[in-house]
DNA sequence: TCGTTTTCTGTAATCGATTACATAAAGTCG
DNA sequence: CGACTTTATGTAATCGATTACAGAAAACGA
């Protein structure tokens, strides 16, 4: 050890072989003998050496790293899936870059695959700009791309989600089923497709059990936030006739939501029934403790994970841009009750 | 535009220059003349010229990327210190590689270093095994190194924290000018440095304030989990004679506390005040909304990822290792009152 | 004017791996 | 046994930038 990081001639030195043998021998085995391999591992570890990366990948064309894009770094519903993403590129000896798109606008996301920063990206932003995703596709890197819980449906870029639609039917089925028949929902950030969906997914369920939609019961929130939550139980508040329970488009909006409802004298579950969407770690501990839909998150970082890792080594046969909706499940809790 | 990504080859041509004046007028303008610099910047824009990080890196000998490494991913509480770590790398275009402990326990942390993965690496966990940070700061790298959160007593790395025992000392003396006298802690995991910051902090608050320590009003949580917090809970319901007020070692298990023992008939804050520490987004939302210390995670981010890169590049003059104490404010709300 | 310094640019070595190609040795088969 | 294939290894080109060194041109000073 004379502090100098050893190089693949060093070993190669130690062991008595070439350059060439002693890189065979770490990333193809099969290629030398087996007394040459032992010989060139134990002078690896007689060394101590660990290839270059930057070198390896200058001459393989790759970067050995993955970029997973979120909408806000800051903000806590994506640890989860993240996690999913690392547990998986961990055991592949790939890293995990991560940005969020507000650093993205003006420079390109292209860049990333142009400098060689990345091999491939998880999107969890379905608000990323048409013409940069067209520039995406089109160019060679189209087939190194996945989307992960959002999505941008004029594109058909492979993608993960949560089953939307029927986490918001199960979530009003649920409210029917406790005789609940005036029903409101708080939805999300206008253009997001998670909003829409479970829209469509509200709508759909009260269609399917003859209720009557009242346009009044349904509440723009414009965001999954807290805040919208707050904002919509003062519209709530004015309301002259009130839905008996609504279902939330997010578990922050349901908190945001019963927070001010209970500020203004208003109680959960007796006065009104709220789902809430996502089963954020705190629901389940939130006073009362919110009845909501369990997306599993994890799961979406790890399918999206190897998904595209199959992808870039071309392993997918089957090239129509697929698109895997996992499970959700209603969680019971005290948030919603009888009427 | 064959597609075939453009080398600085292909700009020299372009230019009319040699490749070594690209370079030149990419990193280093001040060499170049300023006709040759506009000819160079025209041909950059024309081919679409990017520079290839591998290529750069091998030969500067450097990666581009800074390591966070949390000690669980899937915790939303480092979402916004990560975030406050990015804003300043986007800045710098440097790349931000995350990774969690567990992934590491058996291979090395040097292995990053050693082979080129990172430049640097923000540490957010103060359980990392001894011999591994022996390693790295006896080793060449040991000044790429920084504590954000977190840290290990017995090393001397720089490290930015929150000001721990002042924000316990505040939240004892709230409750005391709150009128409470009989005052109880539920400390987070055992081990954990910010555990006995916020203990000492207690300690020495109520010693100051004169107030009798009354060991039994002291609850191990043993984690800083919304679990713990219930787990506390049954412990604290169980007591004979009970504190008036807890002060807890984090938001997650004053929420966990709360919820469980209201559970069972007690109401925060008419029978008891509690406090948290953190101030996560939902603690202004929970219901009661939640006393607690505020920390300022995006900006322990932001000075870690600076004086990191400071290190790296200027070689900070001051080699003492240097701590950095980010203020903490207790912020008022429903979950305490008066006596 | 001529020598000296400064500014600008080019040539080619270099970073540290992987791998195409060549070649020697070993194995196969009729 | 000789022709042919397979296996194992080495030599040297290559990936695409940066930069040490050198030389030409321009600026400066006396």
């Amino acid at each position: 050890m004379n502090g100098k990081s050893p190089k693949i001639q060093d070993v190669a030195k130690v062991a008595g072989v070439s350059t060439a043998t002693v890189s065979r021998a770490l990333s193809n085995p099969d290629l030398v003998s087996d007394k040459t391999r032992t010989t060139v591992l134990d002078a690896v570890a007689k060394t101590g050496y660990r290839v270059n990366r930057a070198a390896k990948n200058l001459r393989k064309r790759q970067s050995d790293a993955i970029l997973a894009l979120l909408p806000d770094l800051g903000n806590p519903f994506f640890s989860q899936i993240l996690s999913g993403i690392e547990s998986v590129f961990t055991t592949s000896d790939l890293s995990l870059l991560v940005s969020d798109t507000k650093g993205i606008r003006e420079d390109n996301l292209l860049d990333y695959f142009m400098d060689m920063r990345a091999d491939g990206m998880i999107l969890l932003d379905g608000a990323i700009p048409r013409n940069i995703l067209s520039q995406l596709q089109s160019s060679s890197f189209g087939n190194r791309i996945i989307f992960a819980c959002e999505w941008k449906p004029e594109f058909d870029f492979p993608s993960v989600r949560s089953d939307n639609f029927g986490g918001a039917v199960q979530a009003i089925e649920h409210l029917y089923g406790l005789g609940h028949r005036k029903i409101g929902h708080i939805s999300g950030p206008r253009n997001n497709v998670l909003t829409k969906e479970r829209l469509r997914g509200v709508e759909a369920a009260m269609a399917d059990l003859d209720l009557p939609i009242n346009r009044e019961f349904f509440i723009d929130g414009g965001a999954f936030s807290l805040d919208a939550g707050a904002q919509a139980a003062r519209s709530f508040m004015e309301m002259s006739d009130r839905p008996t329970a609504i279902a939330c488009g997010s578990d922050l909006i349901a908190m945001g939501f019963i927070s001010e409802i209970s500020r203004r004298g208003l109680k959960v579950p007796d006065d009104i029934s709220v789902v809430g969407f996502d089963d954020i770690e705190i629901a389940g501990s939130y006073i009362p403790s919110l009845t909501t839909i369990r997306q599993n998150r994890t799961q979406i970082g790890v399918l999206a994970a190897s998904y595209l890792l199959d992808q870039i080594a071309n392993r997918i046969t089957d090239n129509a841009a697929q698109v895997q909706e996992v499970g959700v499940k209603l969680i019971a809790r005290q948030s919603t009750a009888a009427l």
